[in-house]
DNA sequence: TCAACAGTGTGACGTATATCGCACCCGTGT
DNA sequence: ACACGGGTGCGATATACGTCACACTGTTGA
């Protein structure tokens, strides 16, 4: 379908194609369908695939021995990921869990070889994409050890603005679809401290709380307070 | 000189080349000689050289705006740095800092870019070592959420060891030249709370302290601490 | 229509860790 | 030989945040 296809052409894989390319590895796509809080695959699991989501929201989380989880990310259209296994054979270190129904394109490591062996610019593209994701996750890093959790919390909602925000007459709707308990793990807090400071947020009226969801009302304020 | 050849052949990048190849590359490596605490480059710097590190070591280094710091890595002989910039150009995120005398091979993005291209196994390397990385930096991420203080310092303790340990007849030795300040700021804590973790484990006779240095007794007991 | 339950809001309390303060130690240079 | 500065050891205090407890809300489904 064309819908498929203008979602999978942004994917920082497919970028890098030309048409041909693109059309023939488009060809060993398959799709995988996941209702809410299914999950795809999980720490531990072998893993041969990779996946660019078409629609919908994944989560990516890794669990402590004693239960408690961790947010890496939330992925929305034309986002990729599982690929690290494909570089690095080993055993998944995540778990994939969709965050709303989902659509995504699996596409087998073999198939994808080839198209990386023989066209440079792809490995190029990769790479780009790998280190940009590194110089992120240092990002993450350095904010557990400087930031405050009401800073994390803000900055992470204007990351999820970023990806997910639709300009509103009211103000920027951010309808992440997270619980309290998932955006808490995200940002590295627990749930109640999480919810705190969006109640602080709304006190000072830089944002509005609805169902899995925020409208942000003041992003200065908030960027401010983030840094 | 021998031995510099020696060292750079372990490094990831020089791994994946032919004899030819990397004779070819080493002819447009530049040697840089850095005292202890001489800065490499710094954080916004530009930059288009990548580092191997030929002897001593040197820490990667993230300032916030108030000038507390953060150590992303401390980096021995082999070990590659300052390559994200190659794949990404944008400016440096992190500074380069010598913490004991150094010698480090520079190699300009220029002279490496047709060796990626031409070469695919360069390039498969090189996304194996990113990938790598990112999963190791999500590691530490999961602990600075999930692990309090002595167990990232015992955790810490031991990635050194795996890197720098030498086995003595009193223990595993580890001679990290790192300062508690340096060591705290690589496990994203104060001076005084790793300085009193390490007092406990010398209490418990885990380890001994020495002068920028540990000499591990019961890696067993450590590794139980650390998660 | 009412249970049942997942998600949210908020206070009371405990605790790990940062911060502050100061004493000590040891190598370096004058 | 001495002072000096960087590094270390360690107690006292402050605080951000986790944990616990419970009440409230809205949605689902029998």
């Amino acid at each position: 379908m064309d819908e498929t296809n203008e979602v999978l052409r942004k994917a920082p894989l497919f970028e890098a194609l030309d048409e041909e390319a693109a059309a023939a590895l488009r060809a060993s796509v398959s799709e995988v369908r996941l209702g809410r809080g299914q999950t795809l695959f999980s720490e531990g699991d072998e893993g041969d695939r990779l996946y660019v989501v078409l629609s919908g929201k994944v989560k990516l989380t890794r669990s402590a021995v004693d239960g408690r989880e961790n947010l890496l990310a939330v992925l929305g259209p034309s986002e990729m990921f599982g690929e690290l296994s494909l570089f690095d054979p080993r055993p998944r270190t995540a778990s994939a869990v969709a965050v709303t129904d989902t659509v995504l394109a699996g596409l087998g490591h073999d198939d994808l070889r080839p198209f990386i062996v023989s066209q440079p610019h792809v490995s190029l593209q990769l790479l780009k994409a790998l280190a940009a994701r590194l110089r992120r996750t240092n990002d993450v890093m350095s904010d557990l050890v400087f930031t405050d959790v009401p800073g994390r919390v803000a900055k992470q909602l204007l990351e999820l603005a970023d990806k997910f925000g639709k300009e509103g007459e009211d103000g920027l709707h951010v309808h992440h679809d997270l619980t309290q308990e998932e955006l808490a793990q995200l940002v590295g807090a627990s749930r109640e401290t999480v919810n705190k400071a969006l109640a602080e947020f709304a006190l000072r009226g830089w944002l509005r709380i609805e169902a899995k969801a925020v409208v942000l009302l003041d992003v200065e304020r908030m960027r401010r307070r983030a840094r």
